[in-house]
DNA sequence: TATGAATGAGCTTTCATTCAT
DNA sequence: CATGAATGAAAGCTCATTCAT
């Protein structure tokens, strides 16, 4: 019977954007506050829903806050997949790699912030969750397997460890963006005029390739 | 009459004690759980001393916040200082201020955790403070003076924004040790053992200085 | 048409099990925690049913309580019936009594603190019953004419009013129950050892019949 | 310096002000709605203090409620005591300690709601306490030297448990009363008239005293 | 008959801050 | 200089109950 299904859907489907709204609220909230700075009555405001419905769906605000950095790591591996770094020349690749990462924060200043509240409570959230480490295992597997293909073809070095370059590469972006706030009002530059961030990222460019590049 | 100078003077020297006190563990305190999450009862405690004098001597919350953040800025200018930079030669230079950054870092995790909570609330408060500003504007001159100087040697080479790669020196050392632990929970390695830790010092150090020295 | 019928009885069954399982989760959950500390939702539970059946067969938390009550009370009285104490001696009717009671309490904890909870609210549920008065005249009338013709009989004494008897052989079993835990916290003797309890039985018999029989 | 004394004096009173009108408080809230029932804002109002002033002073509901179990507790005690009952022959004791007991409950109906409601809990409340076990030792053994007096001087008959006829003079009087309402909705008597009252007193003498006077 | 989704009111507890001395 | 007592506001979370299907 149609009706019956679709009113089945439809409970489901409200169930789901439930869900969704929460997370949502929740990702914005934390990523603007940090984990003890988040209110749930403001999450339950930006959700549009009861507060209640919080604890009724994600049980507590540690878990929520999990569900929300599991949700925003799903994202970017989601993107970096997309990016398909196994088609190109490894030179490319890496390139390729080091502007999306650069992009992908500056787009998303709420990653930055939320990463930072994670370390801040010692991943104690994260380290209970399987689905993250699933998550990203593949990515270092991926530059491994580049960097070594590149190595072969002679276009970069050898000895190249792809967890410190993944690490070196996210170093270069995170930071000048994480601190953007603390180094304009330290510095008296603005490091976030449209010349700037541009500089920025060819600055990285710069250092990434002068490194992996063979001479 | 010498009582009441010694008086006067003992109780200054109380008086400057408890405030140093206040601000010692006030900054384990915001390090360890950022400013939303810091508990004045706890930093009273820690300090030894009643909750009510911390609002003697800083007035509120956020000013106790800024009063540390300056404080551990002080610290690190103050030991960028005693490096004498300028007393090396061009690259030995930049190398060392590459391995200081990272044993700073190292040895004061408290400077990142703060520096992240900051940035988190946006600098407001450090972008209040001009005695901050004034400390840093020193390091980058010094820095451009080195560089200048590598170029004109030829050892270096030219066009490189000193602050651009005071960042990515940083950037390489900061993000490495702020983000540990949630890299270990996602990578599943152990990047703070003995080994990890040169290894990354080692890698930091082929990276800037390949990127500086010249080819 | 038989399929109808099949149908209607199902559906009635069901809805008598339903009722049933609902009210035995009450009863567990209320003497568990009281009526205050009972949770709707551990009801369900227990009953293996959904929170809102238990609206729609007894309305609300307070009306579930006394339906519960009244079961309980049912149960007991039940119980009483048939023991069939008018066929026995007088003397022999009133040990009888006091060793069900107390055997009674003892393998039904649930009825004392549900009867405490009663009490506690100043028995305002149980007030409203109709049902519960009924079922519950009859035990003092039948201890009045055994105490009457045990009287006639020679073996009991006279001048003794089955209700402050009936009282006595309860409260003598109930508060030695009811209150085990804290006696046992307090006096540091394990009092619900089986050595301990059958002690209990036997002082309790020995109180009881020294004071009907006559000397 | 009188001033000063009599400063420190009025704040040191304040607070022992404050934390006995919050026992009194708690004592009643929690007599009249059980431990899940009571209100902490309820407890606040009744004391006429901020109710942050608890939680300063006792930390939680859980720790104010077996403060008000030992407080109830040690006032049973010292009125026990001050019955001196080994100042008078065994008989007489007896009965005054039935008498004392039953008149206590009756003055006193917040110890017996309180009682219950420890035992709801299992008395893990008082079990976690040393200073209520300490205080209830004394009695029995009073009870035990008064009946061992009772027996040599061929007034009271012999073998009687101290504990198990304290625990039934406390019964007959606790049963009586803790159940009074469930009592005279289900008998339909009313069990707490003046005249109600004294038969049951002279019930309970009865019942006692020919358990343990010699025949 | 049965249920998952949703809610408003209210719960215990916490917190930065102030008072009074 | 130093502190114990006290507080209003708000936090996270819970609860009995209802809605919608």
């Amino acid at each position: 019977m149609p009706t019956a299904i679709r009113a089945t859907e439809a409970r489901s489907r409200d169930a789901d954007r439930s869900q969704a709204l929460i997370l949502l609220g929740a990702r914005d909230e934390f990523a603007s506050h940090g984990l003890a700075g988040a209110r749930m009555d403001r999450i339950a405001q930006r959700a549009g829903l009861n507060k209640r419905l919080i604890y009724y769906y994600f049980g507590s605000k540690d878990e929520l806050f999990l569900a929300v950095l599991e949700n925003v790591y799903a994202d970017i591996r989601d993107a970096e997949q997309a990016l398909h770094l196994r088609d190109m020349g490894p030179a490319d690749a890496i390139r390729r790699l080091t502007e999306f990462t650069w992009t992908y924060y500056l787009e998303h200043p709420e990653f930055i912030t939320l990463l930072n509240s994670a370390n801040l409570h010692q991943a104690r959230h994260l380290s209970q969750s399987k689905r993250v480490r699933e998550m990203n295992s593949p990515l270092i597997q991926t530059l491994g397997d580049i960097l070594e293909k590149g190595r072969r073809d002679g276009v970069l070095r050898g000895g190249i460890d792809p967890l410190q370059l993944y690490i070196s590469i996210a170093a270069l972006a995170y930071f000048y963006l994480s601190n953007s706030h603390t180094l304009t009002a330290i510095f008296g530059r603005d490091l976030m005029s449209r010349k700037a961030r541009a500089e920025r990222l060819s600055h990285m460019c710069d250092v990434i390739l002068g490194y992996v590049l063979r001479d």
